[in-house]
DNA sequence: GCCGTTTTCGGCCCGACTGTTTTCAGTCG
């Protein structure tokens, strides 16, 4: 196991732990162990290891130094297992119910008997949670309330989660020797940021072997309905899938019925029969032709699985693409991620599609973590993974002292962290150039972390909100505002502090801040964590047309994370986004110009 | 479980907010 695996193992021992009512340093020693190996470089890991000195390193002791040990060499932990096995599942699930935390879900566990999620809400409903020392009638509603909302979010899944599970399954269908074509289609196609269920669309020339192939896929943990043309299965995740079978002549109109959105389909529909033609996923056939081919059509799209009716063999349009589909309704192609019925068929119309900004575009990002805060990975460790992926600047921007739950930087250990950057570039040890930055808080009355000549110091400055969620619009908005108003401010970071299907965000005025932004020169950042995508897709398109610049920053807290910025790349072309629109499309030199400059526009050169 | 020592046991530990209390416990970021 790597570090990081390890770390999880640590955590996992720690929150277990601390749902047994085990001594609360006890369970620190390993949230805490774990920490620790984040901050160490895996070769360091390695080499402590074999050489028996883990024990060397602060924070790790007899008993972690052993099980580090464990699960370094073998990747397994006995300790670990019993405890796991030790404990009810359900216990540990209710640690995502907001405003429960490990000594409440023991209290109703030890004094309830409660042992699943279903048993908690019951026992709500029925007043005994209420009744409880140190439960009210108010903890309880709220309790109920996270329960529903955890149901309802359960519904669906990130784009992130999501499409990790469709690439394999793309990939492995176009692979088989009896598809002519693969794709997936849906929300997950349009690159939504979550996914409600995953639909494969298939050409083929025998089915029953892909059929067989998709429902015997690794996670599948129940197949709901198998048949010639259309398989269903449901994952161990909750997430589920549909696979459905089409002649590869049908391919280009399933697909993007499939697409979709609703509203596009709906619009282009409309279309086609203003030029006297139906479309549907079975194909384009004139809208007063033969009836018995719309009987068809009709009996085939009610009767489901079992149906083998062929779409209409003639006038079906022959359409080898999408492509194609477009092009016989007079329109330009439409990339996914545009057809939300946004306006998209009168821009194809005219001719006015953007050409939205590829992940190919980026040459590096802002706001990124180290072990420095909150990070799971070294500046070297960062900075190797940026190069790795060829980019040519890497910002660095670790927490400002206020945000202690994020080990936040103090002045000295981030005067301490610039040195260390500015040395790094100087060594030439990467061809990828790291840019000192901070994440600085902005401070509940909008003023900020670090006085003004710590923040003059640093090459950018990304301002964000990470305490008292709860202000009024209004006091958020001005909170903000005074923020993006600061001289030193460079971007701010994640507008409305959203955690997707997890938390909603902070009441804002949007409007108002991209106003602020636009006037004083401050980009908005696109964070594209998964979890995030904030600001959301749906502010963009306006307010980039009003002249508000971009960054697609991924918020990395670890290596593997860099590689998010290819969901903010999802969220930016739903926004409309073009290359222009966007930082940290530009080149390292453009880049250090545009940051030393101070104030700029997008009229600024590439 | 770790650390440090007045060295093998006692202390460890951020601050705001909420809801439960009447001085605090639990959760959260």
């Amino acid at each position: 196991m790597n570090k990081n695996e390890i770390a999880d193992v640590l955590t996992e021992i720690g929150t277990l732990l601390e749902l047994k009512g085990e001594n609360p340093f006890k369970t620190r020693a390993y949230l805490s162990g774990a920490r620790v190996l984040e901050s160490i470089e895996q070769e360091e890991l390695d080499t402590l290891v074999r050489e028996e000195r883990l024990k060397s390193v602060k924070g790790i002791g007899d008993a972690l130094a052993q099980k580090i040990g464990e699960l370094h060499t073998t990747g397994r932990l006995e300790f670990f297992e019993k405890l796991k096995a030790s404990i009810e599942p359900g216990l540990v699930a209710m640690l995502e119910v907001p405003g429960l935390g490990p000594k409440k879900i023991k209290a109703v566990h030890d004094q309830l008997g409660v042992t699943t999620i279903e048993g908690l809400a019951a026992a709500c409903a029925d007043g005994r949670v209420a009744a409880l020392a140190g439960f009210g009638e108010k903890s309880q509603e709220k309790i109920l309330a996270g329960i529903r909302n955890r149901e309802a979010y359960g519904k669906r899944h990130l784009w992130w989660e999501a499409q990790a599970v469709a690439a394999p399954i793309v990939a492995g269908l176009r692979a088989l020797p009896q598809v002519a074509r693969a794709e997936a289609a849906g929300s997950l196609r349009r690159g939504m940021e979550t996914v409600g269920d995953l639909d494969f669309i298939v050409a083929a020339t025998d089915v029953v072997p892909v059929v067989e192939w998709f429902v015997s896929q690794p996670g599948v943990k129940e197949v709901t309905a198998r048949g010639e043309t259309k398989a269903s299965v449901r994952f161990e995740s909750g997430l589920q899938a549909d696979l459905r079978l089409v002649p590869v002549e049908q391919f280009a109109f399933a697909l993007h019925h499939f697409t979709g959105s609703k509203d596009h389909n709906v619009q282009m529909r409309q279309r086609a029969l203003a030029r006297g033609l139906s479309l549907s996923e079975w194909g384009l056939v004139p809208a007063e032709g033969d009836e018995t081919v719309k009987a068809k059509v009709q009996s085939a799209q009610v009767s489901g699985l079992k149906s083998q009716v062929s779409p209409p063999a003639s006038p079906s349009a022959p359409v080898a693409s999408e492509a194609e589909l477009f092009a016989v309704l007079g329109l330009h192609f439409i990339p996914p991620e545009l057809r939300e019925g946004l306006g998209e068929i009168e821009a194809a119309e005219a001719g006015e599609l953007p050409r939205l900004v590829e992940v190919g575009d980026l040459r590096g990002a802002f706001h990124n973590h180290t072990t420095a805060s909150d990070g799971r990975n070294t500046l070297s460790e960062m900075t190797a993974a940026a190069e790795a992926l060829g980019w040519d600047y890497l910002g660095i921007a670790d927490h400002s002292k206020s945000s202690f739950q994020a080990k936040g930087l103090d002045e000295e250990r981030l005067a301490a962290q610039v040195a260390e950057i500015r040395a790094l570039n100087a060594s030439g040890r990467f061809k990828t150039h790291v840019f000192a930055g901070t994440e600085c808080d902005i401070l509940p009355d909008g003023r900020l972390d670090f006085d003004d000549a710590v923040l003059a110091a640093l090459d950018y400055v990304v301002v964000s909100v990470h305490n008292v969620f709860n202000q009024s619009s209004a006091d958020m908005t001005a909170r903000i505002i005074r923020a993006i108003e600061h001289p030193h401010a460079t971007m701010l970071g994640h507008l409305t502090g959203r955690l997707l299907l997890r938390r909603e965000g902070y009441q804002v005025d949007v409007t108002k801040i991209v106003d602020a932004a636009i006037a004083n020169g401050v980009v908005i950042e696109l964070n594209a964590s998964p979890w995030r995508l904030d600001m959301d897709w749906r502010h963009w398109r306006k307010a980039a047309g009003r002249g508000l610049l971009c960054a697609i920053n991924p918020d990395a807290h670890e290596t593997a994370g860099l590689s998010h910025v290819g969901a903010g790349i999802n969220s930016a072309r739903k926004g409309w986004l073009t290359k222009e629109q966007v930082l940290n499309t530009r080149s390292l030199a453009a880049v250090k110009s545009w940051l030393a400059t101070g104030h700029w526009s997008l009229a600024t050169s590439h």
